[in-house]
Order: C-alpha cells, then structure tokens, then sequence
DNA sequence: CCCTGATTCGC
DNA sequence: GCGAATCAGG
C-alpha cells in the first residue's frame, strides 16, 4: 500500500475540481482519502488559492500561540470520520412529507458494493441514483450500468418511475394484509 | 451548530 | 511537502 501522494492525476483532479468552485470538502471527498484540511492546503501550495477572498476578512492573524503540547497528546490516533466509506443504507430522496408512501423493499435499498462511484467517476451509462446526502462526503451515485439509455439502472428506474398510486397500493396491500 | 477557506507549524 | 489544528467568518 502505498503512502498516498499527490499524483499527477489527483493534482489535476483537484485542480479541475477547485476551478469548478467545488469546495474543499466536496473535493476530498472526490478524490477520496484525504481531508478537506490536506485538499486546502494542497491548493494553497498549487498558489491556487485566493478564490474569491472577503477583503474584509484578510486576517492578519496573531501568530501561534503555543499550540497544545504534542508530547501526551490524548489523541485517539485517527480523526474519526473518515476512510471507511463504505455500507451506507441507500438514502432515499425524500419525497414530499404529506405523501405515505409504501416503504420500499429493503433488499431493494442494497447497491452492489463495488458499483458505487463518484460524480466524477460517472460515465454516460452510468446509473445516477444518488446514495447518500449530497455534501457529504461519502456520497455517491449508484453507478450501475445501464443500457436503457435512461438516467438510472433498471432497478432504480423501477423506483424512479413508478407511479405514486402504485406505491400507495402496494403499502395498503401490505399494510391491510389481513 | 453546521459549514467555508486561511493560516501556522510539527512532522 | 504534507496536513492536523486552529482560526475567522457565513
């Protein structure tokens, strides 16, 4: 396993990305492996910063004080939240509140695993179905192939189509099974 | 609180 | 050079 560097690849990524006005966070979690503190200072250091700066804001910041003593840090060893993006239940797109909808299956909430992808890893096939809340950095499209030339993988246009009668049939269904 | 980028500095 | 910790804002 390598050290994770700054490849080629990832600078340009990071480049490309940082020029979108993505955000710092929004960044590392595209490229994945990094925090949003190592992606700002990697773009401060590309001198690609200064992207719409408050002139107002210009800190002139006081120095250091002295920073907490490194020498019985009580540190938990990893920041947390980070490096397992891994099983995240499939986030559904919220429907309007007042709508009672039938719960979908729950297998039918599993994306395979090695399928998920990023925005930037999307292709034209690719399966847009979003899993997980954009902004965060686990986020990330379905990534299914699919070949209807639709938006969304076969079974995710399932969902996406179906028309609310049918869901609201399908709850009562279930619900009134008796 | 959540988030943003900016800065400093130990490594 | 890297990035965590910290800061200053929105």
């Amino acid at each position: 396993m390598q050290q994770l560097q700054w490849t080629d690849e990832r600078v340009e990524l990071l480049k490309k990305l940082w020029n979108d006005g993505l955000s710092a966070s929004q960044i590392a979690g595209e490229l994945g492996s990094v925090t949003r503190n190592a992606v700002i200072g990697k773009v401060h250091r590309l001198g690609l910063s200064g992207r719409a700066k408050a002139p107002s804001s210009s800190t002139p910041r006081p120095r250091k004080p002295p920073r907490a003593t490194p020498s019985a840090p009580p540190r938990p060893s990893m920041p947390a939240s980070r490096g397992n993006l891994a099983l995240k239940p499939h986030a559904m797109p919220s429907s309007s509140p007042d709508l009672d909808l039938a719960p979908l299956p729950e297998i039918d909430n599993v994306v395979p695993m090695g399928e998920r992808c990023t925005i930037m890893e999307l292709k034209e096939y690719s399966c847009r179905w979003p899993i997980g809340d954009p902004g965060k950095e686990d986020f990330r499209y379905c990534g299914a192939r699919s070949n209807t030339g639709l938006p969304y993988c076969a079974y995710h246009c399932r969902i996406a189509y179906q028309p609310v009668a049918d869901r609201r049939r399908d709850r009562s269904k279930t619900a009134v099974a008796r």
